[in-house]
DNA sequence: CAATCTATTTTTAGCGA
DNA sequence: GTCGCTAAAAATAGATT
């Protein structure tokens, strides 16, 4: 088999190996009756999977168990992570919402406590940043 | 090839189709670029898995997007998804970073205005919610 | 357990319909 | 986009070491 010279048919390549995979994963579900998913993103950020008995079934299962330890791979290639998942984004998400929100109420009880606002004793430097601040907040 | 016959072997089969099934994942990868996972569940109950870049990460992100009913399914085990929305977090991330960056500043700008502190004019209130800010800002 | 071997089977890339 | 075709390549089961 020689490389790939008609770019028309990349894409039909492609797909004919998301085939043989899907295929694959398939004949290895029901000759073991065991549990399969297999999901790919395209370049085009497309995901094409197949799952046996359902994608969402057994990510949820996958989600459910413990992560496995390097150790347990069979080989190189089957890897198990710890890696940042999804709730590790949300939790961080909300550590900044929340340090936004005080970050806020510190400057309005700054403000607050300012009889009057010296803005024109502010240098060029503090205008600079309240503006920008301002900016921020109007968002 | 015939049936598996070896009883002795069943798990040795197994174990080699599975390979052959993250050959095939990997290969995908590589030639493509693209993301692609395999999670199988043994009929021991364990999971072996192999994931590019990483399993978690193609779960979560697959899990991001919106999941379509069989209905909407091509065929029963090849599912299309749209895309990912996990950039989305990350995108707000991005600005919640942003905008808490500036607030800090817009604190930093105000009491740099002010000539000496007047913290003993500050309102109980506004005490109260000063230290929480500093308490966020130390964090 | 894992590695190697090998006769077969299976898959595959590229093309054209 | 799908489907059929075919030579070539890859994967495979089972046994052996």
């Amino acid at each position: 088999m020689a490389r790939v010279q008609n770019q028309s048919n990349l894409q039909v390549t492609f797909s004919k190996q998301c085939d043989g995979i899907f295929k694959k994963a398939t004949e290895l579900s029901t000759l073991w009756g065991v549990d399969v998913v297999v999901v790919a993103f395209s370049a085009s950020n497309k995901s094409y999977s197949c799952g046996h008995p359902s994608v969402e079934s057994i990510v949820n299962r996958f989600l459910g168990e413990n992560p496995l330890t390097d150790a347990d791979a069979p080989n190189p290639i089957v890897i198990s992570h710890q890696n940042a998942n999804i709730d590790e984004i949300n939790r961080k998400l909300n550590r900044l919402e929340i340090s936004l929100e005080r970050e806020k109420q510190y400057g309005e009880a700054l403000q607050a406590s300012r009889k009057e606002p010296p803005i024109e004793k502010l240098s060029s430097f503090d205008l600079k940043n309240l503006c920008k601040a301002l900016e921020a907040v109007d968002e």
